[in-house]
DNA sequence: GGCATCACG
DNA sequence: GACGTACGTGATGCCA
C-alpha cells in the first residue's frame, strides 16, 4: 500500500474567519477525490474479484480528512448523470470526454455506500454537475450566516469564494482564498467567470474566444469590468485583430460564461440540517471496510476485528471440507430448536454469513403466517426454529416452541446486522414475510440471493428453482414440499406438520442454500457476472419488494359495472350463435365450435395439431368471417368479452386486498431473456388494444390527490438494433427523431420519405419486428397476409438495404453455435437450447431465440437498472412518488398532483441517461386519473 | 394436466 | 430440397 496517497497533515487551515460557534459546512467534491484516488493507485481487487483501489484510495483520502478537519456540517457532492442542463443549450459541453475505465465503473457505487458508512452524506442530482450543488450549497449556507470550506482543487469552483467562502486544495492541503484566485486568473472571484467566458477551457469544451488566453482575459476585464460591457464597447479596442474576434465571437463567449457560471440555485437535494458532522458507527464502517478487505484501514481507523473477510472465506473456506466440496457434509440431521439457551447457543455459531428460509402457510407473502425459520452456519450445520406450529385442536395440540417476541430478540439483531451476509433462495419472497408487522417487521439486510446468483449465469440454461440447483450443483435430492404437507384436497399447512419432518425439510432448504452460495458466489467473477448481479439483480431484490407491498389501487364497484355489461352482452350473443348454428352448444368450446363450423356448417378449413382438432383460434375465424360466414364475427366478439370477463373482471376484482389494492408477484428468474414476469395476477397483460379492453385500464386509479404516471420507452428494441448493428441510417433516423417505420419503408421500397403511404408504412413495421423476431420468410408472411415468396422478397430487400443488420443476424447465431448462449448488450449470458439439434424445426428455432434474446434481453437491463435509480433519484429530490408497476419497457408510478411535473422530469432523464448507446433512448411520459388516462 | 386460446410487451 | 416457425410471458376454460 506503498503508493497510497497521503496528503501532509501539515499546514491544516483554520476555517474561514467567523465567530467559532457558527456553523461550518465541507462539501468534498466527490469526483475529484475518485478520478485522484483511481489514478494514483495500481489495480487492487476484492477475493471476489471486484476492483476497489479507488475505493480504497477514496476511503482512505475520507479517513484521513475526517481526522484532520472538524467541521458541524459536511456533505459529499458527486455528479450524477453525464448530461446536465448545459448540454441542453450545448450539447458538445464535456461530450468529447472518454467513458470512465471499466474496472472504474462498478467503483462509483460502492464510493458511495463507503461514503455512507462513514456516516457522511451523499449528495447527487441528475441534471446538475456537483459543482452546481456545491453552490448551491454554499450560497445557502452562507445566507446561514455560516462558513464554507469546499474540498476541491477544481478552479471552476473559484469563483464562489467569498469571505465566508473558501476552497481547499486537497493534495496540498492548502486554503486558496481571493488571493490564490487572483494569483491563477488574475481577478478577484467575483469576475471568475468573466474570465473563463473569453479563455474557454479546452478539456471541458468550452470555447471561449478564439485567440484570447487567460492574461489577456483577465486584462481586458479589468479594463471593462464585466463580459456584456466589453462586448459592447468592443468597437473600442485598438489592436485591430482582438477586436475583430471579439465582434465576431460574442455569442462564443456569452455562451462559455452560461457554462461556466455555476447555478447556485439549484435545488438542494437533502437540507443542511441533515449533514450534521458526526464520528462514524464503527460497527457499520468494520462492516464496510471488512467487505472491502480493507484491512489496513480497520486497523487504521480502529473499527471492528482485521481478521478474514466474508469474500475471503468463500475461497479459503472455514474449514478445509467447505474449500474442497459443499456437497461433501451429510444433509443432517438437522437440531429443531425450542428453547433460548439452545437458539444462544446456534447464534454463537454464526461467522459473518448465515443461510436462512422461512416456513409459513401461505406463497402470498403478503398474506402469510410465519410458521417457523431455519438457520444454516455451515454445511451440514443448520436448525429449524418452530414458531406457531400445531393448533388449539386436542389432536394435534402446539408442541413446546419459542414465542416469535423470544426468537426475535435474539435473532432480530443478527437478521440486521451489517456485518452478517443473510443467504437466501428467493429472498424477495422472505423478506416481504419478514417486513410483515406480524411476522416480527424485520428489515433484513444484507442480503445475498442465490436463486439470483445462478439467474445471473445460467438464464435460459436451467430453472432456477432450489431443487433443480441442489441436484445440479450439489448433487443431493432435498426432501420436498409435497413429501412433507401431501398434496391435493389433502394437503396441510406447514404449521401442522410435526416438528421432526419440519426440521428434516426446512432447516435442509437453509443448508442447500448456504452451500449452493458456497459453490456459486465464486462463479459469478468467472463468468464476468458479478457486476450484473451486485449492481442490477442484487438490488432489485428491494426495489420489487417495495413496488409488490404498496400494490395498486383498483376500482372494485367500478370493475363490477364493467362485468355487468359485459355479462348481459354475452348471453345476447350466446343466444346469436344458437340460432346461428341451428342449435345449442358451449361456445366457449373450441371442438365443439370446430365441428359445427368444418362438419355441420360445411366451410372450409383444415385439421392442425397432434391432438386432430379443428383450429378456431382468431385468425381461423376472421379469415371465414371475410368469406362471408356469419357465425365467426359473433364468436370472435363473444370470445372477446369472455376473456375480458373472466381473466380481468372477475380476476382482477378477486385479487382486490383488503386494502383495496392488488399486489402482483414479480418473478425475477422465470424468463430466458431476462425479463420479469407477473403472477397471481398478472398485471403486466392488461388489455390496452381494444377500446372494450381498455375499460379495465379505467378501473387501475390513484388515491386522491394522487395521479398514475406512466414513463415508457420509445422503440427500445429498435434503438438496440441500431446500436448493436452497423446501420448509419437507422441511426441517423433515430438521431433526428424520425419515424422509424417510416424511413424504413422509404429505404427498403425505395419511396421517398414525404411519400411513404399508410400501407408501407404498417409494411415496414411488420417487418422492423419480424426482424427483432428472428425474422423467417413464412413467418412474415403469415404475418402481412402474403405468400412466403413474397415475404422473402421484402426480407432480400431489407438486407441489402442493411447488410449490417443482417451481418449482426449472422454474428449471434455463430455465438449461439459455438458457445451455447449469446451475450447482452450488457453482458447477461443468455443460454439458447437446442442450437445444435439435428432437428432442423428445431435448430431454427433456437437460431430465432438467438437473434432475439439480446434485444429483449437488453431492453430489459436497461429498465432494470432504470429501476434502481428511480427511487434513488425520487428519494434525492424529497419526492414522494411510488413506482408500482413494471410492464417490460413501461414504469407506472402514483404521483401527488403537485409533484407531477418534477417526476415527469426526473423519470425521463433516469430513464434516459441509464445507458449511453450510439442511439438517444426516449422515454414518453403521461398522466391521469387512471391507467389509460395516463398513456 | 395438457391443449387451445388470447391478453400484454 | 424439405422441414413448418415469427420472440418472450401467464390465466382461463375445456376435456380427456
Amino acid at each position: 500500500m506503498g503508493t497510497e496517497p497521503s496528503p501532509a497533515a501539515a499546514d491544516v487551515p483554520e476555517p474561514p474567519k467567523g465567530s467559532s460557534a457558527a456553523p461550518h459546512l465541507i462539501l468534498i467534491d466527490g469526483s475529484g477525490y475518485i478520478f485522484r484516488a483511481f489514478h494514483a493507485l495500481p489495480p487492487m481487487t476484492r477475493p471476489d474479484g471486484v476492483h476497489v483501489n479507488a475505493v480504497f484510495g477514496f476511503c482512505s483520502m475520507l479517513g484521513r480528512f475526517l481526522e484532520q478537519h472538524a467541521g458541524t456540517h459536511i456533505a459529499v457532492v458527486f455528479d450524477s448523470a453525464r448530461l446536465t442542463f448545459r448540454n441542453e443549450f450545448y450539447p458538445a459541453y464535456k461530450a468529447h470526454r472518454p467513458e470512465p475505465p471499466e474496472e472504474l465503473i462498478p467503483q462509483f457505487a460502492l464510493i458511495r455506500e463507503a461514503t455512507a458508512a462513514f456516516g457522511v452524506s451523499c449528495v447527487e442530482l441528475p441534471g446538475f454537475e456537483a459543482d452546481d450543488l456545491i453552490a448551491a450549497y454554499a450560497k445557502a449556507m452562507e445566507a446561514q450566516g455560516g462558513q464554507v470550506t469546499i474540498v476541491s482543487s477544481d478552479k471552476d469552483l473559484m469563483q464562489l469564494v467569498r469571505d465566508a467562502v473558501q476552497l481547499l486544495d486537497p493534495i496540498k492541503q492548502k486554503p486558496i482564498r481571493a488571493p490564490e484566485v487572483f494569483e491563477k486568473f488574475g481577478v478577484t472571484p467575483d469576475k471568475v467567470v468573466e474570465v473563463q467566458a473569453l479563455a474557454g477551457d479546452a478539456t471541458d469544451n468550452v470555447p471561449g474566444v478564439p485567440g484570447i488566453g487567460i492574461k489577456t482575459a483577465a486584462q481586458l476585464i479589468t479594463e471593462y469590468g464585466d463580459l456584456e460591457t466589453l462586448l459592447a464597447r468592443a468597437g473600442e479596442i485598438k489592436q485591430p485583430k482582438r477586436r475583430e474576434t471579439l465582434l465576431e465571437n460574442a455569442e462564443k463567449a456569452r455562451i462559455s460564461r452560461r457554462l461556466v457560471q455555476l447555478d447556485a440555485d439549484a435545488p438542494l437535494p437533502e437540507p443542511i440540517e441533515a449533514m450534521v458532522a458526526k464520528p462514524p458507527e464503527p460497527a457499520r464502517l468494520g462492516a464496510f471496510l471488512r467487505e472491502q478487505n480493507f484491512r489496513s484501514l480497520m486497523a487504521r481507523m480502529g473499527v471492528g476485528d482485521a481478521r478474514a473477510s466474508i469474500p475471503s472465506r468463500v475461497s479459503s473456506g472455514p474449514a478445509p471440507v467447505v474449500e474442497a466440496d459443499p456437497a461433501a457434509a451429510p444433509f443432517g440431521p438437522y437440531e429443531t430448536i425450542t428453547t433460548e439457551e439452545a437458539l444462544r447457543a446456534f447464534l454463537a455459531g454464526v461467522d459473518g454469513v448465515l443461510g436462512l428460509d422461512t416456513e409459513t402457510d401461505s406463497l402470498d407473502a403478503l398474506k402469510a403466517r410465519l410458521v417457523g425459520i431455519s438457520l444454516a452456519t455451515a454445511p451440514g450445520k443448520a436448525a429449524y426454529i418452530p414458531l406457531r406450529h400445531g393448533s388449539n385442536d386436542i389432536l394435534n395440540p402446539a408442541p413446546v416452541q419459542l414465542s416469535l417476541e423470544a426468537v426475535l430478540a435474539l435473532l432480530g439483531p443478527v437478521l440486521t446486522d451489517p456485518g452478517t451476509l443473510k443467504v437466501l433462495h428467493n429472498a424477495k419472497y422472505d423478506l416481504e414475510v419478514l417486513a410483515q408487522p406480524a411476522n416480527g417487521g424485520i428489515a433484513v439486510a444484507p442480503v445475498d440471493d442465490t436463486m439470483l446468483i445462478s439467474y445471473a449465469m445460467d438464464a435460459g440454461r436451467w430453472s432456477q428453482g432450489m431443487d433443480p440447483l441442489s441436484e445440479q450443483h450439489l448433487g443431493h435430492t432435498p426432501i420436498t414440499f409435497d413429501s412433507v404437507t401431501g398434496k391435493g384436497p389433502k394437503r396441510i399447512t406447514f404449521d401442522l406438520v410435526p416438528l421432526d419432518a419440519a426440521t428434516a425439510y426446512a432447516a435442509e432448504d437453509a443448508d442447500v442454500t448456504l452451500r449452493l452460495w458456497l459453490k456459486l458466489k465464486p462463479r459469478l467473477r468467472e463468468e464476468k457476472a458479478l457486476a450484473l448481479y451486485e449492481q442490477v439483480e442484487r438490488r432489485m431484490v428491494g426495489v420489487l419488494a417495495a413496488m409488490e407491498m404498496d400494490g395498486i389501487k383498483v376500482d372494485g364497484v367500478e370493475l363490477r359495472r364493467i362485468g355487468d355489461d359485459f355479462a348481459g352482452r354475452l348471453v345476447t350473443l350466446e343466444a346469436e350463435c344458437h340460432r346461428i348454428a341451428g342449435r345449442a352448444f358451449n361456445v366457449a368450446s373450441p371442438k365443439q365450435l370446430g365441428e359445427i363450423l368444418f362438419d355441420e356448417m360445411g366451410l372450409k378449413g383444415g385439421k392442425k395439431g397432434k391432438t386432430g382438432a379443428y383450429s378456431t383460434d382468431a385468425r381461423v375465424l376472421e379469415d371465414l368471417s371475410a368469406q362471408g360466414a356469419e357465425l365467426p364475427k359473433v364468436i370472435l366478439e363473444h370470445r372477446q368479452l369472455a376473456k375480458l370477463k373472466s381473466t380481468y373482471v372477475e380476476g382482477l376484482a378477486s385479487a382486490i386486498a383488503a386494502d383495496g389494492r392488488v399486489h402482483t408477484d414479480f418473478s425475477m428468474a422465470v424468463t430466458s431473456t431476462g425479463r420479469l414476469s407477473s403472477t397471481e395476477p398478472n398485471l403486466q397483460n392488461i388489455p390496452i388494444r381494444t377500446a372494450e379492453g381498455r375499460r379495465i385500464r379505467d378501473a387501475f386509479i390513484a388515491e386522491p390527490g394522487h395521479v398514475l404516471m406512466s414513463a415508457d420507452y420509445s422503440q427500445i428494441e429498435l434503438r438496440l438494433l441500431a446500436h448493436l448493428a452497423e446501420v448509419p441510417t437507422l441511426r441517423d433516423a433515430f438521431e433526428k427523431g424520425q419515424d422509424i417505420h417510416a424511413r424504413t419503408a422509404s429505404e427498403v421500397f425505395g419511396i421517398p420519405l414525404e411519400s411513404v403511404d399508410k400501407e408501407s408504412r404498417r409494411r415496414a413495421k411488420t417487418v422492423n419486428f419480424g426482424i427483432i423476431y428472428g425474422i423467417s420468410a413464412f413467418g412474415l408472411g403469415a404475418q402481412l397476409g402474403v405468400a412466403p415468396g413474397e415475404a422473402r422478397g421484402i426480407i432480400d430487400a431489407y438486407f441489402r438495404q442493411y447488410p449490417g443488420i443482417r451481418n449482426e443476424m449472422e454474428r449471434l447465431k455463430e455465438e449461439a453455435r459455438l458457445k451455447g448462449y449469446v451475450l447482452s448488450p450488457f453482458g447477461r449470458r443468455l443460454w439458447i437450447r437446442d442450437i445444435a439439434a439435428k432437428d432442423p424445426v428445431l435448430r431454427a428455432g433456437a437460431e430465432r431465440q438467438a437473434i432475439n434474446a439480446p434485444f429483449q434481453g437488453g431492453a430489459a437491463e436497461i429498465i432494470k437498472r432504470a429501476m434502481v435509480r428511480v427511487p434513488q433519484a425520487l428519494a434525492a429530490q424529497g419526492l414522494q412518488a411510488r413506482m408500482l408497476l413494471q410492464v417490460h419497457d413501461e414504469l407506472v408510478l402514483e404521483v401527488p398532483e403537485a409533484q407531477v411535473e418534477a417526476t415527469a422530469m426526473l423519470m425521463k432523464h433516469v430513464m434516459e441517461e441509464v445507458a449511453a448507446l450510439r442511439v438517444p433512448l426516449v422515454v414518453e411520459v403521461g398522466s391521469g386519473k387512471n391507467w389509460a388516462d395516463a398513456h
